[in-house]
Parts: structure tokens; sequence; C-alpha cells
DNA sequence: CTGAAAGCGCTTACAG
DNA sequence: CTGAAAGCGCTTACAG
């Protein structure tokens, strides 16, 4: 017969147990458990002497303990691409306080825009058993995610779509908020507009493309190649490509910036430059009506962004949806100076 | 005899567990852990058999039972103040890089500047088990953190030290940093200078408040009560004492802002004077250089906060630390125009 | 190379 | 009002 399993190494020192507080008070287990947890049924007496032991021990409930046997953590996962990111802060500050509504807690992780990193996050927090996981994706291919969706692990989507399963999303009129963004560049004279993004294999990158591409037709003015660059959003990168687009024999008039990164790049470029050029961006930024001239944006809530997807995932925790949806939230133009320039050159 | 007891409601649908995949491939529980973990000793054969059963099922690990068995859970906590809150969002990123490095999931939450909550926060943390807490602290008393650190949860603070406990704070030149932005509008001619805070409570307001004296003391310089206003960081508070100054018979001829928040919405004030007003922020901010004038500050690095703590918090769990020690970082002054306005009026 | 038994610290489902 | 037994899903410490 095997002796007795030792204790493992723990780092928790050797933190007291039920067991421990019970002894000490002289109770049973789980009259200690029905004090911890405030249920009733324990006399006035009993209680005091439970109190007084969980206090000279120092006792916490092992939280760990108490999910493996009640089946749900409390706990929810987003997982992001950069908290660095302005945008994602508030995004996240949102859900946690949904999230904090509901007594869960948030744990959130970046992916870096690594869809290897994102699977690896995902797949680490529904090991840890996560209640629900919301996700804005940097992959396109969410399969991995199948099994954990069929066994039960609340899902939903922020910002972009899911690749290749079907689920909930909740996200910007990424397509309309670009459209209108350039057809007012359109309405101020422009003609030659460039279109500055992020990696087209991000979707919100793609859509905004296509709202710069579907405004141009519809006024009927035919796009140069030269007018679109997308890569990463790194500063060289944008700034090499907003230079180009200003130079050459038919330089654009006007720029629009598919994300706050792309947008702060870009006005510096432009502070640089002598003649003055049109520019809206997508996403607002803090100080953006301070610059001269102001920042005309394409702004985005991304607090409303994330209380909506925290609100969806708790709603399909409680059990009470059933086939996955796609909620868009409309986007705002906000004019503040940048944006009404005319056409020079 | 009591009956088994029931599976209890699962969320999780009912996931497979190492025991149905052990029954699946035909081999014993341990095995299947053996698999699972990596760990040598199976043969090739076995192996896949498990493997596959593990695909079939969709089994995946459920690390709540594991941290129980072990001890440790691969997790760090971090409360913050609010990480919608630009200074925070890089700060946290840091740290979850550290975290990661070390295998560890960061899980972090907002206090909201609230005492309570940040215990609240803490604890929950605590109960949860997490193997070290970083904690940028709301509160002045943190007593309530000692069972937790005796039971051997590794703990640094992060920004502003630990209340009435003995413990390792990583934090920057806070003093130092305020003082020679100060002095530095000094030496541009400066005498009225105004110092605008958060609220005194926070120990990062009272030293940089300190720093302001000491250099007025410095340059010999008696300070009036109407040039330092501290409060909560809130923009009506804070352009109404900007205002305040800025009017009378002896308005202040500068400003020192002690924090991005307040710095943002003295900004906002100054654009709309018809005179010039120097002003040095501490705390960088995206888009500083771009603002006319260009915003001088007295820089930190909160990156480098978080990374220093983290690293600090690890080298803790590995046993290597024991006496709790006081990390200070330097600040850096970085001219951009602002606070090089020659006093006016 | 493989697996049965014991236990991590709680809660559940009972019985008194 | 109170508590002993069983079990949550793993790992540990063994024995074969």
């Amino acid at each position: 017969m095997p002796e007795t399993a030792r204790r493992p190494e723990s780092r928790y020192g050797n933190r007291p147990t039920m067991k421990d507080v019970a002894a000490r008070a002289g109770v049973g287990l789980k009259t200690v458990s029905r004090v911890v947890n405030g249920e009733p049924g324990v006399t006035a007496d009993t209680e005091r002497r439970v109190q007084e032991a969980i206090e000279a021990l120092g006792f916490r409930r092992n939280d760990s303990a108490r999910v493996l046997r009640k089946g749900r953590t409390a706990s929810i996962g987003l997982v992001l691409e950069d908290l660095a990111d302005p945008f994602y802060g508030p995004l996240s500050r949102a859900v946690e306080e949904v999230a904090r509504a509901h007594g869960a807690l948030l744990i959130n992780g970046s992916s870096a825009e690594d869809p290897d990193r994102e699977q690896e996050l995902a797949l680490a927090l529904c090991a840890r058993r996560v209640d629900g996981l919301l996700i804005i994706p940097a992959g396109d291919d969410h399969r991995y995610l199948e099994p954990e969706i069929r066994a039960g692990v609340a899902t939903v989507f922020v910002d972009r779509p899911a690749g290749r399963i079907d689920a909930d999303v909740v996200l910007s009129d990424n397509h309309g908020g670009a459209r209108s963004g350039v057809a007012h560049l359109i309405a101020h004279g422009h003609r030659r507009i460039g279109f500055i993004g992020d990696m087209p294999r991000i979707h919100t990158a793609a859509e905004r493309l296509r709202g710069y591409r579907t405004a141009m037709e519809d006024a009927g003015i035919p796009v140069a190649d030269a007018w679109m660059s997308l890569g990463v959003t790194d500063p060289e990168r944008v700034r090499r490509a907003a230079e180009e687009m200003l130079s050459g024999p038919d330089p654009v008039t006007a720029i629009f910036a598919g994300n706050n990164r792309v947008t702060v790049t870009v006005v510096r470029v432009l502070a640089r430059l002598s003649r003055p050029v049109a520019l809206v961006g997508f996403d607002d930024f803090e100080l953006a009506d301070l610059l001269r001239p102001g920042v005309t944006v394409v702004a985005q809530d991304a607090g409303r962004l994330g209380r909506t997807a925290a609100d969806r995932l708790f709603r399909r925790l409680d059990g009470t949806l059933v086939a996955p949806e796609r909620i868009e939230l409309p986007t705002r133009l906000i004019t503040r100076g940048s944006g009404e320039l005319p056409p020079v050159g």
C-alpha cells in the first residue's frame, strides 16, 4: 500500500484549509463551508467560533478547489491585439465593468496580432475553464475553437468576425464609416485621395478599404493603384507610404488613414509639409481637436463595442440566446478641420 | 450510504476528462497524464492511441484541477487604477510580456482609484491563488495583505509604495522629476508658477507637490496657497483650478501639471487663452510634440516600471530575494517648447 | 513501460 | 442545526 502522498512543494507556504479551521473551531468541515459562504443554518455561537478560527489562522477560501467542484469559474477571457494600443484600453475596461457586474473576473491577453499567439492564448484560457471567451481575432481560421464551443464555452468575437466558424460578432460599420469619411473628402473637392491601411488580412482593414473604393466609385472616380497602401502600421512603413503618395507628378491632395496608428503617423508627415493636405482618419484619438488643423475622424466607440460584446456573452451564459448574430455599431464622422481643407496642387 | 454525488450542473456541457480518454484508448489514467504532459516513458504506439482518443473526444486538460494538485497556478495578478488610462496600457502590456516569458498568465483588474475596490480585487486574486501580486495601490493601508504575504503570495507594489506594511516597490523619481520640471520653468524666468495635481492622498501626487515646493524653495521663491490645487483629475475640476490661477491681479505665468490627465486638460485651457502661459507636465503623452507649442514634459517610462516590477516578482517566486527593497527609476525632462516660453504679464 | 491508490481543498447530497 | 462520505479532474508517489 502506498504511503500517503506528500504535500506538493507549494509556494503558498502551508495555507490553512477548511479542515484546519474546522479542527480549530471544533466543528465539522461542512459547518465551516456554511460560514465561509454565508449559508443559513448555523447558530450565532458556532458562527462566532468559526470566524475566530478563520481569523486566527488567516484562512482564505481556495477558489481553485471551489471551481473544480462547482463547474463554473466566474471568469471570462478577452484576447485582444495589444493592451498598449489606446483603442483597447477603454474596450477592455468596459468589458471588465460588465464582468464585475456579473461577479466575474476578466483575464485578458495580447495576441500581438499573431494568429498562433491568439490560438495559444485562447486555448490556455479554455484550459483554465473560463466560462466565456471574447476574442478580437488576429487569425482568420477559428475552427480550433469548435471543440471548446461545443463543450459549452460561450464565445463572442469583437471588432472582427470569426473565420470559418459561425459565431457571434460585435463590430463597427467599417465599410460604411470609411465610405462616409472618403465621401466627405470628395464633397470638399478632392479626387486624388490616398488610402493607407493595416494589413489586408485584417478584416477591419479590408472593410475600410472597401468603403474607400465604394465612395470613389459612387463619385465615379477611378482609383490609381499608387493611391492605396496596406501593410503593417509600423511608423516607418506608413511614413514611406504617405511620402510616396504625396510626391511625383500627380500627388494625392487628401489621405484617408485606416486606423488610429496610421493617422498619428500621417499627421506627423503632413506637419512637415509646406502645402496643406486634407486628412480624415478612422478612429478618434485624444487631442485630435487640439492639433492645427484639428483632425477630422470617423469615430467608433471602443467602450460600447466591449460593453455590447460582454453583455451578449453573459446573456449566452444565462442560456438566453441561441443562433449566432452579427451586431454592427454605427460610426460617427467628427469634423475638425483637416477633412475640410480644399485640394491644393 | 449516500448515493454517488451527481455531476454539478456544469456550463461546460460534459467535457471529457482524462478518465474518458483512458477508457477510450484502453489505457490507464496515468498514461494519459503522461501523454498530455509530454512525459517520457510511453511507447510510440500507446501514445498514438491516446492522441487519437484525445482528438476524437475533444479533450483539453482542466488546468483548474491541475492547479489544485500542483499548488502553483502559473498566474499573477495586477491591480491597477484604470486600464483605459494611457499610462497603464503600456505598463500592463510590459508585465504581460514578462509573465508570458515565465509561462504565466496575467489577470489584471481596475481599482478605479477606490481603496475598497483595490482590496476586494487583490483578495479575490489571492482566493484564486495567483502566485504573485503586482499592485498599484489606491489605498494607503495594506495590512489586509499580511496574511497573504505570510502565506507566500509574492507581492510587489508599483508606481506607489505600500501603506503600513514593508514590501517591494518600484516607482519613478516623482520628487526629483517634478523638482527638475519646476526648476526648468524657474530657469526660464518664471516665479509665479502654479501646480495642479491629483488627490493628495495619492503618493505620486504628494511627492510631485513636494518636488514643486523643493524647487521653489531652492530658488527662494515663496509659494502662495492659490498657486496649488490638488484634487480629482476630472476635467471640470482641473479646468476650474487652472482658470482660477490664471485670473486675478497676480496670475501665474506658468503651470506645472501633476500627471497626464491634468496636462491634457490644462493644454485645452491654455489653447483658449490669448496670452502665452508656460507649461510643463509630468508624464509624456502621444502627440505632445505635435501641439503648438510642443508640450515639455517630465517623462517616466511606464513600460520599464512594469517590466522591472514583474522581473522582481518572478525573482521573488524563484526564492532568490529576501528583504523588501525600494527601486526608483529616473525621469527625463523632454523640452518641446511649452516649458521654454518666457513669463508674460 | 504502465497503472491503481491516495490526495489537492473544496461542494454536493444526504442522513441524523 | 450539524457533519460524514463521496467526488470534482487532475498529479504524486509508488509498485509491478
